[in-house]
RNA sequence: AGGGCUGUAGCUCAGUUGGUUAGAGCGCUACACUGAUAAUGUAGAGGUCACCAGUUCAACUCUGGUCAGCCCUACCA
């Protein structure tokens, strides 16, 4: 008996035996701890990715997160996805490289620090600085990043923390300016960079003065419902060659309507826009505000929205001003769209200061846009380009051009006729100064009766001058800012924009090698969106972002994009010499030759560990004086014999001189360290020193240059008394790069930062000698995402001024494109795609080859989390109380990831029950017997499979049936798939069948009794149920076998669950290979190996997979499941011997596929014989049914008589039919052959059995009982409650026994005929009757109670 | 408003190229088993496959439309 048993689960990382470890409880959050520190202690995650060679990459890029808000259990979910396939390929021999990264830009970072800071934008620059600003955006970022470290480590997500990518970096900013500029110097066919300058139609907010985001717009409460006024205007048409069939007459007034819920913008009107195919009508009708005759041209289709069809036809003379009835008739019908376009028409309400000669000749003309619809308004669209974005695309792909007051700098783009206040500007007649919208104005203003909306102000212009036809109020969402409240204009803006228009195809046909799951993503939602692509705005006017590396002289004439800090430099450097700067700031910075410390030791990243050595071997060369006058006292041991080392590496930090044994570290400080970023630093430096353990004394250069000899008194006085023992030797430090605080944790930023204001400072010369400014936007935050494949390596200069196209660090070589990507079906058009934009339009890549998006994890109510409805899930609470493993499984097993997750803890309650559970239960039930038999797997000495019994045969063919199902789900990114296979293996096929059947032959034989019967000699026994013989090999040997397979099945199935269960596999695999690990790596075989995730997955075999074997077996499955209901429904219970069970014969092959499966079905029902029915036993009255598949092709409309024809056939024409193998039908005329193929012909019933059949397997039970049959049935009973009354008094599995029962007239011929077999089952010296007996009553049956007396002996 | 996803048992989900008895687990009810035992097994009840039309001999499956939930994108005038 382990001597673990009966204890509870304690922690134990190694074994103190070389037994099985046993366990009392299944408890996952303890596994999950015990594993974490294996893995910590023992770095799996290191060794997994760097045994596998670098030339065979699986390349995996991190969507970063932002670490400024809570991980929530949504992230769980897409982590894990990211984790399992990278852990899956490890697996497969691939290096998964999986380097972290920290999204640290972006407006909910701006927005959470001026909620913090009380301030809104305008204060930037104001109240705070933009310095302060960024320094405190700085900070929020990472504020909890803790949390997030916590979260990755507990879930399991095996990702590089130590050395993540960081967007705020130097580097990162620097390598998304090369790529800006490639995008700048790149151009299409016509020659137009892909990174330009251009106006557009944004969202602008004018009370607050800004251009608000689209992420901004999209806050909650921003769309609200209002009423405007909404004005129908005629629009009169200029009679010409192109309007001519439109005019009976040249006199006729012709005007086209045109419907707008902003009539603000009608004096800046240009266009009308019509859809190409809508039909118009041409209308003789009056004007209802003036009663005067006019024609009006409007989509037929919308002629019911104005008119009424009773008024058709009728007098217009009948008609006066305010009636409601307005007489029409229809002049001309089929006018086509196309048709329209190019009519001019005159200018509606005229502004003369913004007329000019082009206008006149380009402006006021009908063009055509397919966005047009006739659902409301006229079917004509008033288009001002400068207000909307649909009308800015028409106008422009119309050559249409803006309407407003001149523009010196650029002609073709006037200043609109609304200011940024959302004032007209003054020169518009009647209505300039006017607010174009009431709520511009103060309450006080709108509250006065005389108050009237410019709006309604223009309707009534209209009106009077007989150019509207309705003006009413219309209802309608419309945008508000968040910030101010009032409604959002949108407003012509500056912007930059990368030209993706001009990539689309490219984009698409790249995407269309890239591998979605699910599938509709790719082709659907982003296919679609690449299909449709604009240009991408990439301004943003905010502070804390990547900023634009373009300079511009003030009139734009001469520009220049930086595509590094080294060209920075060398573009500062002429600045300089041309005066315009004083000195350049970032002299030094990113270049290789002179890396600065702060830098390095700041990112706290691995890559400056060599660079810190380095530094301080230069720093070696070249001493301060006063360094040297110290070293020359302190070098050779000359000081009390203690070593010293000069510019030596402890942790992040170069220390200038260092007594390792002592740790102690003295500091010379030149004069530079006065300022007050040096002064954190040096504080900074020397917490951290403290804390790893070091004291750090501090001397000035002059200390040391003027008192020496005091100074080294005071090292001698430390050494004499150091404040800590001298416990530590020479030799390593587990100092792990990264544990200082790195500046975003400490907000510090610099003067050599790239962001804003810094950056702003810098003045360029252009060519001709002109200064340049920057423009002063920062770029789009999914730039920064998107640019990750390069930037999170940076720009290697060498490469760089080599003129290659990929100036990027090692090892993207090798990391370029990514295999695979996962993240949340929301960053579709997020990080997916800017992903592919940058990919395809810079290198014409994709970027990344399979990608994964899943969905949203909902409340178990199917309603999204949100902190207000308080249904927010904590994640590490559900780690804490289910463990990872199974939330993890939960997660991708219950639903595909890609759909949306309702999140329900009994669903992992329900998998850690039935999987973990099971796969413990069946461990568990593994090593008990395995350490009770001493048995230990042996790679080496691995039982035949051809010799196994077939149950052995067919549990490894499932399990290999697995191995390769499973292979293919995950090749295929399909992890629910994989999940379900390997559960339905556990539960279905390993516990509930092999398991099960299996059990007598790990105890049985075992420990060897003198009572025991040996299994040679089983058929001598009285009970005639199938021996082990018969049922395997029987004996050690089979046991063996039994043990191999068992275990076998166990470790399979532990790797295969190791991705998506990487603790408890591991834990289990531990189990497994604990007793033989070393053996396995004296021998170096494949179970040598610490961890399971360092191991080779299992390969598919098809030698091991037996489909006969597996349908055999399945027969005997559902036999097994059709006797037992019989007995259920007999009410004849399983211990109940029955004599004989027939099957009718379904095929040739049928008798010698259950002849293989024979024993386990007579022992799996207790049943003594089966006998096979034939047709010639005359038992069997068969039916048919047409099958349909076959049948339906062959006789199409016939098929409803065949069926109803083949369900009438007798017996014997059954039989006729499967002798002569076919039958002659005729159907409605239709003369048919009919084959055995086209039935499925089932048993209906053997007249004397009782039967029960599925589909065309029958199974008919002799339920006749006869004394011996009884007594059996008795004797099972009894050892069925002698049994319980050994587990009821805690007897060991092993005790032998003595057994008196009361003597009965019911169990009489039972313990007579079947003593012997009732001994030998529990383990029974003796067994006797008497009349007498003091112990425990037993119920045997409702009639029967006994008393029985079990002892010891 | 457009696009996408989803809708099958009380709940969570499967359902292959269309084929006639639509499955699993959980839950529920009943029973069995009792050396895996705080386990396990068997059986039963439970369905208008969201709705409507169409194609077809045959539709959960294909087509069109409607409705509902969710996501993304959105000033349709």
């Amino acid at each position: 008996m382990c001597a673990e048993r009966g204890l509870e689960f304690n922690i134990r990382l190694h074994p103190l035996t070389d037994m099985y470890r046993e366990f009392k409880h299944l408890n996952l959050p303890a596994i999950d701890a015990e594993v974490r520190q294996f893995w910590e202690n023992e770095k799996i995650f290191e060794h997994s990715v760097n045994q596998r060679p670098k030339n065979n990459a699986f390349v995996f890029f991190e969507g970063p997160p932002s670490a400024n808000g809570k991980p929530g259990i949504h992230h769980v979910m897409a982590r894990t996805v990211k984790d399992l396939f990278c852990r899956y390929n490890t697996l497969k021999g691939f290096r998964v490289e999986r380097k972290g990264g920290w999204d640290t830009h972006g407006l909910p970072i701006e927005l959470q620090v001026e909620k913090e800071l009380g301030i809104t934008k305008e204060d930037i620059g104001k109240k705070v600085t933009v310095e302060e600003y960024n320094a405190a955006c700085r900070q929020t970022v990472m504020r909890y990043k803790n949390l997030w470290d916590d979260l990755t480590i507990r879930m399991g997500y095996w990702a590089d923390l130590d050395n993540p990518y960081i967007t705020f970096e130097n580097e990162y900013i620097e390598t998304v300016w090369y790529l800006l500029q490639r995008l700048y110097n790149k151009k299409t066919a016509d020659g137009l960079s892909f990174l330009y300058k251009g106006f557009t139609i944004q969202p602008f907010s004018p009370a607050a003065g800004t251009g608000l985001s689209t992420h901004e717009l999209n806050m909650p409460g921003t769309y609200k419902e209002v009423t405007d006024i909404s004005a129908v205007a005629m629009f009169k048409l200029k009679h010409d060659e192109a309007s001519a069939s439109l005019f009976d007459s040249a006199d006729e007034d012709v005007r086209i309507l045109a419907w707008t819920t902003t009539p603000w913008t009608l004096p800046s009107n240009v266009a009308l826009t019509v859809g190409p195919n809508i039909d118009y009508v041409k209308i003789k009708t009056l004007s209802p505000y003036t009663g005067a005759p006019v024609s009006i041209v409007l989509a037929k289709a919308r002629v019911s929205g104005y008119f009424n069809a009773a008024d058709e036809n009728q007098p217009l003379g009948d008609f006066k001003v305010g009636d409601k009835k307005l007489p029409y008739t229809i002049a001309k019908d089929g006018i086509k769209g196309k048709d329209l376009v190019g009519v001019r028409y005159q200018q509606l309400l005229p502004t003369p200061a913004a007329s000019t000669p082009e206008l006149e000749a380009n402006a006021f003309r009908v063009i055509p846009g397919d966005w047009v619809t006739t659902e409301d308004g006229t079917g004509v669209v008033h288009t001002a380009p400068y207000f909307g974005a649909d009308d800015f695309r028409a106008s422009k792909a119309a050559g249409i051009p803006f309407i407003g007051l001149p523009n010196d700098k650029n002609a073709d783009l006037p200043w609109p006729l609304v200011d940024r206040q959302g004032k007209f500007v003054e020169e518009v007649p009647e209505f300039g100064g006017r607010y174009v919208k009431a709520e511009y104005y103060s309450k006080e203003e709108q509250a006065d009766k005389d108050f009237k909306p410019t709006d309604l102000l223009i309707a009534l212009r209209l009106k009077e001058d007989n150019k509207a036809f309705k003006i009413e109020k219309y209802k309608h969402n419309y945008p508000h800012c968040w910030r101010t409240d009032k409604p959002v204009l949108y407003y012509p803006l500056d912007s930059w924009f990368v030209r993706a228009s001009a990539a689309k195809e490219r984009l698409a046909e790249l995407n269309r090698t890239i591998n979605w799951q699910p599938e509709s993503t790719g082709t659907g939602r982003f296919g679609q969106w690449l299909d449709n692509l604009q240009d991408w705005n990439l301004s943003r006017s905010r502070y804390w972002g990547i900023p634009l590396p373009i300079w511009r002289t003030d009139d734009g004439e001469e520009e220049i994009c930086i595509g590094s800090v080294m060209e920075l430099n060398a573009e500062i450097e002429k600045s300089v010499k041309a005066g315009f700067m004083k000195s350049n700031p970032y002299k030094g910075v990113l270049t290789d030759d002179e890396p600065t410390l702060e830098k390095y030791v700041f990112t706290g990243d691995k890559k400056f560990w060599d660079i810190l050595k380095s530094y301080g071997r230069d720093n070696r060369k070249n001493p301060t004086e006063a360094e040297d006058l110290l070293w020359q006292a302190l070098r050779n041991r000359q000081l009390d014999n203690y070593k010293f080392r000069r510019q030596h590496q402890i942790g992040t930090f170069i220390a200038d001189f260092a007594c390792i044994p002592a740790k102690l570290v003295i500091e010379v400080d030149g004069e530079y360290h006065g300022t007050p970023e040096q002064v954190e630093f040096d504080q900074a430096r020397t917490a951290y020193l403290n804390n790893v353990g070091f004291s750090v004394i501090r001397f000035t250069n002059q200390e040391v240059m003027k008192n020496l000899n005091e100074v080294l008194d005071k090292i001698r006085e430390f050494l004499a008394s150091p404040p800590n023992p001298l416990s530590i030797g020479e030799g390593e430090y587990s100092v792990t790069p990264g544990s200082s605080p790195s500046p975003m944790e400490r907000g510090l930023g610099g003067e050599a930062d790239l962001h804003r204001p810094f950056i702003d400072e810098v003045v360029l010369v252009s060519p001709s000698g002109r200064p340049m400014r920057r423009e002063t936007d920062l770029i789009d935050v999914w730039f920064d995402s998107g640019a990750m494949p390069y930037a999170q390596w940076g720009l290697d200069y060498e490469k760089l001024k080599n003129g290659d196209e990929k100036p990027f660090k090692a090892p993207f070589d090798v990391s370029y494109p990514a295999t695979f990507i996962a993240e949340g079906v929301d960053q579709t058009r997020g990080w997916f795609y800017t992903l592919h934009a940058i990919a395809g339009m810079v290198y014409d890549s994709v970027a990344f080859k399979n990608v994964v998006s899943n969905g949203l994890v909902l409340d178990k109510n199917g309603e999204k989390m949100s902190k207000s409805k308080g249904n927010v899930v904590d994640p590490f609470d559900t780690l804490s109380e289910f463990g990872a493993d199974a939330t993890r499984w939960y997660m991708m097993s219950n639903a595909n990831p890609w759909d949306n997750l309702k999140f329900d803890t009994s669903g992992i309650l329900e998998v850690r029950n039935k999987l973990f559970g099971t796969m413990y239960n069946t461990y568990n039930f593994f090593a008990l017997y395995a350490n009770l038999d001493g048995f230990k797997h042996d790679e080496f000495n691995v039982f035949p499979y051809e010799k196994r019994s077939e149950l052995d045969r067919w549990v490894i063919s499932k399990l290999y049936s697995l191995v390769a199902e499973y292979r293919a789900a995950m090749d295929d990114y399909d992890v629910t798939k994989a999940c379900r296979a390997i559960e339905d293996f556990v539960d279905e096929h390993l516990s509930n069948w092999y398991v099960r059947l299996s059990r007598r032959r790990f105890w049985k034989a075992s420990p060897p009794s003198p009572l025991s019967i040996r299994e040679g000699e089983h058929n001598s026994a009285p009970i005639s149920s199938p021996s082990l013989m018969e049922r395997g090999l029987g004996g050690e040997v089979d046991k063996q076998a039994a043990y191999q397979t068992l275990f076998e099945c166990l470790m399979v199935t532990t790797q295969l669950m190791a991705s998506v269960a990487p603790f408890f596999a591991d834990w289990m695999y531990r189990n497994l290979t604990d007793p033989i690990r070393g053996a396995a790596k004296a021998n170096n075989s494949p179970l040598r190996h610490d961890s399971v995730h360092l191991t080779d997955l299992v390969q598919p075999d098809a030698s091991k997979v037996d489909q006969d074997l597996e349908k055999r077996m399945d027969y005997a499955q559902r036999i097994c499941s059709l006797a037992l209901s019989i007995r259920k429904k007999e009410k004849l219970r399983v211990r109940q011997p029955l004599q004989k069970v027939l099957l009718p014969v379904l095929d040739e092959a049928f008798i010698a596929e259950v002849d293989g499966v024979k024993a386990l079905i007579l022992s799996e029902i207790n049943v003594k014989e089966l006998e096979y029915v034939t047709d010639a036993s005359g038992l069997l009255k068969k039916g048919a049914k047409a099958n349909f598949k076959t049948l339906g092709a062959k006789l199409g409309k016939d098929m409803k008589d065949a069926a109803a024809m083949i369900a009438g056939l007798t017996n014997e024409q059954i039989n006729d039919l499967e002798k002569t193998g076919s039958l002659a039908v005729t159907l409605n005329g239709n003369n048919y052959s009919i084959t055995p193929e086209d039935l499925v012909i089932t048993t209906e019933d053997l007249p004397g059995w009782k039967v029960a059949s599925e589909g065309a397997l029958t199974v008919a039970l002799d339920v006749t009982l006869n004394d011996a049959l009884v007594a059996e049935g008795t004797a099972r009973d009894l050892v069925n409650r002698i049994q319980n009354l050994r587990k009821d008094k805690d007897f060991n599995v092993t005790d032998r026994i003595a057994v008196r029962i009361e003597r009965h007239a019911a169990i009489e011929a039972a313990v007579a005929q079947f003593g012997a077999y009732i001994q030998e089952e529990v383990l029974a010296n003796s067994l006797s009757l008497a009349d007498q007996v003091s112990g425990e009553t037993v119920e045997l049956n409702d009639e029967v109670s006994l008393v029985m007396e079990v002892s010891v002996v």
